[in-house]
DNA sequence: CAGCGGGCTTGACACGTTTTAATTCGGTGA
DNA sequence: TCACCGAATTAAAACGTGTCAAGCCCGCTG
């Protein structure tokens, strides 16, 4: 009874590894290695004997040591600005998906759009040896994306749009999402807007700016018609503030406002309608993202709409591939074009129950 | 430029590890570990040295390595029930505080309310020999913490009390809360009700449909005068897919609905205007975890608060305390009281300024 | 029957770090 | 002068798995 395998009869045969499975077996610890990884090199009985004694022993890999062996592990990072925003939720079911469907694992990190934060968690990924990264960046300079490539860690810009050739990258189209937005506003009738909007650091915010003025400029309206209004982060609370110093600012408000996404909006909204001012009537608003809140909101919020969920799977997609092929991979940047959703909030003329793109 | 310190100038920098930093310090291997975990051992110009060597090859340790030998890693799992629910990404925020103060990293995973997903995430998490999990389990047997705890794994659960004396757990009074809740449908003049709620699996529902039962005890009322609502999952398109089922369910509509969270709540408030139905005046309406929506939604959502970023940080205490004090730790069952937010949703008499859909 | 080849299995080493026991060295008290 | 001390550093032995060359067994062919 005293000898199980482990030669060590004094002490509490504490962690089953492939050592006691391949004894417990009768096997040696190579061939359980194999059943593990490649199963089809090994006899079918042999394998189910293993298969048993893995079950009965309760045996489960360690995966540092697979990681160590390999040099890298069957788990990937993604790193998203904001985990509370319904947005990147979308967009990392469709990782997970994509990457439980191929055996891989996702570790979820968030940088809270600080450059700080996505630094240090960049580096625990970076420690973790992950297989690849996912990357949302805060800064524009794809720095942080350069040091994990050189190290031979693959990266997918994600929501991220790159010039370069040598990486890929998964994005919308949020120039021509601004456009989309700030077209509506004038067309419902706006003539003088205010931009709400999170850090510049923030390419999406930029972006959605460059696209506003571009809607400006066709309207054959001066950039000067559009007051803009920066936040430090692009959530409801920080919407409130914007909405708050627009109200303070004085009397001449806007006719419409774009926020740079749903969250702002949501706030900017519920303040506006905590100062009794009616939505679209007295002030047209529309945001960016439709999360999933702003159809359900007080006034029901315009929106931009991207493929969320597509932008995690085909994201990971490239990633996985990258990972996989080890030389013979084409980088590829992916844009989607972004969809117009009108709802209540942005036209005070059209009081439709049919909404819709005219 | 070529001469990069490696001394490899053909080929891409191999990885650089500890014995590489030695090598450039003129050190041994040992001395650069302990400049790493325990820097009050070396001698200062040591120990400067060695820094500069880490800095100037661009090292990063090799967190399998480590986790390898020392037996586990310095990470945390938590295991959320929907990343989607912002209740959990607030409980997240408060993990990774408390977390990242103490130096740990936290791999964020998601159940989806699957059971079978729990196991596989679960197990992934053991395969990466986290440092302890943070649990919100699916079941309510426990067996799944069981295993992990078998195997020496700490496991604290979150958002769910636990009668055993051999685990922490944090989490809110759900009976109570669902007795608020139903009390305060009840309070506004509520006769009949509907409870719209989850799978029973999950122990929010049942506990939160207790209070409900408990509340119309002690108004005197059957519990026949509630009728269940039970969808497959807790989020905002399940609540629609309920308040389809009640209305088409015929005309003796409820007086009141309470929702066993704010997103069902938001999906059957979506679809009770669509029918045209007046929020609060035709129905009441009450959801549960007062999540931030809950108060911009088309009718203000009145709903049952509870302390989430708490919850995170006490889980997150407890599971470190365990880990650390090996095997001194007293084992805790924290339990917090839930909080009544009353806003338009729930009391057709008090009239609230603003109504209904214009 | 010898030789051969293919399918399975084995054994041993390497991965990068931590840790323990051992070593060096200059200094100090007897 | 010597033994001894403490501080700083080193050498070497793990940790559990994956890999790969080598070995084994068996049936088949010449």
């Amino acid at each position: 009874m005293s000898t199980d395998g482990t030669g060590r009869p004094g002490s509490l045969s504490r962690t089953v590894g492939i050592k006691q499975v391949a004894a417990h077996a009768g096997v040696s610890p190579g061939t359980v290695s194999n059943v593990l990884n490649r199963p089809e090199r090994v006899a079918e009985p042999t394998r189910i004997r293993v298969e048993q004694a893995i079950r009965e022993l309760g045996f489960v890999r360690n995966g540092s040591a697979s990681t160590l062996r390999a040099g890298h592990s069957s788990t990937i990072g993604l790193m998203v600005l904001d985990l509370a925003n319904p947005f990147f939720t979308d967009v990392a079911r469709g990782v997970e998906d994509i990457a439980s469907e191929r055996g891989y694992a996702v570790i979820l990190s968030s940088s809270g759009e600080s450059d700080e934060r996505e630094q240090r968690n960049l580096r625990v990924l970076a420690e973790q040896r992950v297989r690849g990264v996912l990357l949302t960046p805060v800064g524009d300079d794809g720095e942080a994306a350069d040091r994990l490539q050189e190290r031979g860690v693959p990266v997918v810009l994600l929501d991220h749009p790159t010039p370069r050739a040598n990486q890929c990258s998964v994005a919308v189209d949020d120039v021509a999402g601004g456009e989309l937005a700030v077209g509506e506003l004038l067309d419902g009738g706006a003539r003088t807007l205010a931009f709400v909007t999170g850090p510049s650091v923030l390419r999406q915010c930029t972006d959605r700016r460059k696209g506003a003025l571009r809607a400006l400029r066709a309207a054959g309206l001066g950039r000067e018609v559009m007051r803009e209004v920066t936040v430090g982060a692009m959530n409801a609370r920080s919407g409130q503030e914007a909405a708050r110093r627009l109200l303070e600012a004085g009397p001449p408000l806007p006719d419409a406002i774009f926020c740079a996404n749903d969250l702002l909006a949501l706030g900017v909204l519920r303040v506006l309608l905590q100062a009794g001012l009616k939505v679209p009537a007295d002030i047209a608003l529309i945001g960016y993202d439709d999360i999933e809140f702003s159809a359900a909101a007080a006034v029901p919020l315009s929106s931009v709409r991207q493929p969320t969920y597509q932008l995690g799977r085909i994201a990971t997609e490239l990633l996985l591939e990258e990972c996989d092929e080890a030389g013979g991979h084409a980088h590829q940047q992916v844009m989607f074009q972004p969809e117009l959703v009108v709802r209540e909030s942005s036209r005070p003329a059209s009081g439709g129950t049919a909404g819709g793109t005219p």
